[in-house]
DNA sequence: TTTTACGTATTTGGTCCAACAAATAGTTTG
DNA sequence: CAAACTATTTGTTGGACCAAATACGTAAAA
């Protein structure tokens, strides 16, 4: 405290909540932090001293926690109490592993769609930054789809490839991106395949794009990593064109 | 109930949390939602009635209730009780609203290389889909940059430009991307700028893309939008290069 | 008799309190 | 230096009460 009795209109409003007494203290624990300018790794005061500075039972305070916890802002152990953290990112993966949502026809062309966006249309940034370690670690994922043992396992190792894949351009936003829909990428990835589809089509045509990738052969990366992402797309019949 | 006593090893799978009890029934009511078939606008058990099934105390319920609650998953009203949601989406754009983290000069080239892919690299597609009332609403949403009174009116100007722009795709998947990292883009459109030069560089940039899709100008559309979305870089310093 | 309106009782989430269990950091003791 | 102890803090429980929303039964009106 002490500084910024200005602060107001700025970047921490979480406008006004409901009028819940969690979400007031919610509140009023964000504008703590944001008052305290508290960084990652620091602490938070004690469940009771919160409770004694915002006028709120210890439920109340230990519910604003939870939600604090499940939004990835805070990490808390016995005894030692809460500290500042920043897991947002897996928070929003968690997110969407849940509900198991069939996925339809326009979820796979959109979302393969943006993979191209992102795969296929950044071979000019691959291309500057490929080197031979890419290569080899590249391979040695794909050289495990001979030993996988059920689908869940095959779309693991086929998402490893790509995260692998993009990981070369060194750009965190799309890392992030991409592991954000990792849930969603993984049941394109297993619709309508097998084991068998995975130890031999998918292993080879991510072999073509290897080789496209050490021969530094632009075409060739383009059209075998594109052919490579609408595979499955077979697997989706027409049914339900017209949907809201 | 009734149905599926074997279901185990399907989907539903979180796994098994920390061993805590609020955790467990988090992992519990997943589990009955799952069961139960239960779909989105159906109704949970009562509070009272959890703690009964779950052998957990009331307060253990409302905590893991608050989880679900947090991660958009079910909505509550008093006396009503609680009932099925889904808003995943919506609560990840909360989850990057917080913490109004600096933007560094890695996360504005990441971020501004992600939406060239998407965006200058979708020009295909884009010009493939592209009718007038897309011009004339892009002009539209581009005039307003001329009433604008602060910053953060301005960015919402900005990103409303280039959400509209996308949009042309009718790709689900790179709209709730956009949606998702919304905060972030706002700070970065902010980055350096001042009312003027939103209505008179920004403007003027965005009129530029327009001319270029409307006269369907390929080269043009790329340049022009590449060199918009790089605009601001030159604001930041070379200060902190290396940060593990 | 039927229908509408009202008021009461019940249900249900929201909040608080007190107590105990478990885990851990720091301290003391061998 | 190591082990045991102590105090502190979160984790969990059970209970209590309140306020609001609903359900229902009763009374009034058509």
């Amino acid at each position: 405290m002490a500084v910024s009795t200005v602060k107001g209109a700025l970047s921490v409003d979480t406008a006004s909540p409901d009028g819940s007494a969690v979400d007031h203290v919610v509140h009023q624990i964000r504008e703590l932090i944001a008052q305290a300018g508290l960084k990652v790794g620091d602490s938070l005061p004690t469940e009771r001293e919160l409770c004694a500075q915002f006028n709120a039972s210890r439920n109340t305070v230990r519910e604003a926690m939870r939600i604090l916890k499940a939004y990835g802002l805070v990490e808390v152990r016995p005894k030692v109490g809460a500290t500042i953290t920043d897991n947002r990112m897996s928070r929003a993966i968690e997110l969407f592993s849940f509900a198991t949502m069939e996925v339809s026809r326009k979820t796979f062309s959109d979302v393969q769609a943006f993979r191209d966006l992102l795969e296929v249309g950044s071979v000019e940034q691959l291309f500057d930054r490929i080197c031979d370690r890419d290569i080899d670690e590249l391979h040695s994922i794909n050289a495990k789809l001979a030993g996988i043992h059920d689908l869940e396992e095959a779309s693991e190792v086929d998402f490893a490839f790509h995260v692998r894949l993009i990981s070369i351009l060194d750009n965190s936003a799309i890392l992030d991106v991409y592991n954000v829909m990792k849930p969603i990428i993984l049941r394109i990835m297993q619709k309508g395949k097998t084991r068998r589809t995975f130890k031999t089509e998918t292993f080879s045509e991510h072999e073509g794009v290897i080789e496209a990738m050490s021969h530094r052969d632009r075409l060739s990366f383009q059209y075998r990593l594109r052919t490579h992402l609408m595979t499955g797309f077979k697997y989706f019949n027409e049914e339900m064109e017209a949907s809201a």
